[in-house]
RNA sequence: GUCCCCGUCGUCUAGAGGCCCAGGACGCUGGCCUUUCAAGCCGGUAACACGGGUUCGAAUCCCGUCGGGGACACCA
């Protein structure tokens, strides 16, 4: 979309873009874990390419020197891969637009800010860090906004004592008047006087790019069509744009996405929140289906839907419908909505996902067939896979420990008759069924003429150790005949 | 401090001038169901930040105030 306001020059796009499949990027620093943030980021940026057949690509800013590792490069690939968010080109799937990697590329960084030292549009500066340091910290003192002086910009060779090598590369901002201005896809035209930008530094000495530079350069020989990214980097698009420009290249499309907030209200960082961990959720139980869920509710939506499969994820969505407030992380939420995809996927693969989570308590399920029918029973009471595999664990092990107060309330005196009379009827069951079972506790209720529940919570108590799981006869089933006759008879005579 | 963005229930949001004395969802809460706990179903609680305009009419448009967040690096 062409900018709103014919008034404001030097706005992009200039004109509208051409109807082409869109080429799309994720681009993070591999500095730490996947950040919630930047999935989010890549789940739009997905969404998009895919809904609107084109290309979804992967690319490492890794100019970092400091913070950058192998290490985190594989963890965003990996949550990348947890959650399902699959590129088409990137690390791992090279394509003709790669290396995929910032490092990899510094000649055709050098290329380019050599071509604009050369067009008068970039320029060497020598100026020492201390040296900035020094006047940063002057005009902080003085309460007064910095910005470079210019120090360096008329210089033809370098000060005695500096070498063309030691010197980092700025852009040369224009002096005169004027303002640049961008129609953000989702927050409208916005506009920065060149008044408040000042020559940035595209290079260092050792020809690693900064941010600014190394994104615009690729982005543009990568063929990105729309660069959407966390609104904490709109005040950088200015920059950017100026060098578009000064590269005589079009800017693709930009789309600024809300941020996600901690429960203090400022952005979710992984400092200080833990919950910013991608694949922290992973190992607390929480499905990809439900993180993305979840993830996607923020800051976008498609009328009153709340529980959104990726096929309607794909079909619905579009920037225009990406809100520009930033929304905060609300737990109970995606614990809900972890819950209700329990509920919408096949037992099977929930089954499937829960063995690791059993195994690390020491259980060996796979292949068990109670697997899925535990999963069925227990879906409807927990809301983690890490919560499942906790209740599930008397199903697996052999014996049980009585609650104390369980067993004080339900397993005294007459209820303990009651238990004699339904372990004796459960023994002599020709098959062992949920049916079954719950026919003898409703039998032995109706001879004693009691309520179901004088009987079933002492059978409870006596199978599971506790008074809540699922109904009895699925319980007992779970347990097993042999093991479950077991239990009661160490309930029965444990105050025997 | 300067610049940028934002401002509907506690939270996520629907809402593109009359359909809104504002709808949905999470949470909280009352009830139903019930052998327990859940789940489910039915009901309740709770919001257009404030002040000025524009208009027959504003949550929706404009201005101001206040509030929140973000950016101000040889980090990204």
């Amino acid at each position: 979309m062409a900018c709103v306001d014919p008034l404001v020059s030097n706005c992009y796009p200039a004109r509208l873009p051409m109807a082409q499949a869109p080429r799309v990027r994720f681009a993070p620093s591999p500095t730490g874990y996947l950040h919630i943030g930047g999935a989010r980021t890549a789940l739009f940026n997905y969404l998009y390419a895919r809904r609107f057949g084109g290309n979804f690509m992967l690319r490492m800013e890794d100019t970092d020197q400091e913070r950058s590792t192998p290490e985190s490069v594989q963890a965003i690939l990996d949550g990348l891969k947890w959650l399902g968010l699959e590129w088409d080109e990137g690390p791992g799937k090279e394509g003709k637009y790669g290396p995929y990697f910032q490092t990899q590329r510094l000649d055709t960084y050098r290329t380019h800010s050599e071509r604009l030292i050369a067009e008068g549009k970039a320029f060497r500066c020598y100026c020492t860090r201390e040296d900035l340091e020094a006047r940063r910290a002057a005009a902080e003192k003085e309460k007064r906004a910095y910005k470079y002086e210019g120090t360096c910009r008329e210089l033809k060779a370098p000060p005695a004592g500096r070498r063309v090598e030691d010197a980092v590369i700025r852009f040369k901002m224009p002096r005169e008047e004027g303002t640049v201005s961008f129609n953000d896809k989702v927050l409208g035209v916005i506009t920065k006087p060149y008044s408040d930008l000042d020559d940035w530094v595209m290079l260092r000495a050792d020809g690693i790019p900064l941010y600014n530079f190394g994104c615009v350069i690729d982005d543009h020989l990568m063929d990105i069509t729309l660069v959407s990214r966390g609104q904490e980097h709109v005040n950088s698009t200015f920059p950017q744009l100026m060098l578009y420009q000064a590269l005589g290249w079009a800017p693709p499309e930009f789309a600024h996405l809300p941020l996600i907030l901690g429960p203090d209200r400022e952005k979710l960082s992984k400092r200080k929140h833990p919950e910013a961990d991608v694949m922290l959720h992973k190992r607390n139980g929480i499905m990809p289906e439900a993180l993305l869920n979840f993830v996607i509710r923020l800051g976008w939506g498609h009328g009153n839907d709340e529980v959104i499969s990726r096929e309607q994820m794909l079909e619905w969505f579009d920037f225009a419908d990406v809100g520009s407030t930033s929304g905060v992380w609300n737990p109970e939420k995606l614990l809900w909505l972890n819950q209700q995809w329990f509920k919408l996927l096949p037992p099977a693969t929930v089954a499937e996902r829960l063995v690791p989570f059993l195994e690390a308590k020491g259980i060996s399920a796979r292949g068990d067939a109670r697997l899925e029918p535990l999963v069925l029973a227990l879906r409807e009471r927990a809301r983690t896979l890490e919560e499942m595999a906790t209740t599930a664990t008397i199903y697996f092990r052999s014996g049980v420990t009585l609650d104390e107060k369980a067993a004080a309330k339900h397993l005294t005196g007459d209820s303990l008759k009651l238990l004699a009379q339904v372990r004796e009827q459960l023994a002599a069951l020709p098959a062992w069924s949920t049916d079954a079972v719950d026919a003898v506790v409703k039998a032995v209720s109706e001879q004693a003429a009691v309520g179901m529940g004088k009987v079933a919570q002492p059978l409870r108590v006596a199978v599971t150790g506790n008074t809540t799981s699922p109904g009895i006869g699925e319980t007992l089933m779970l347990v097993g005949r042999d093991e479950a006759l077991r239990r009661i008879d160490s309930a029965l005579t444990r105050t025997a």
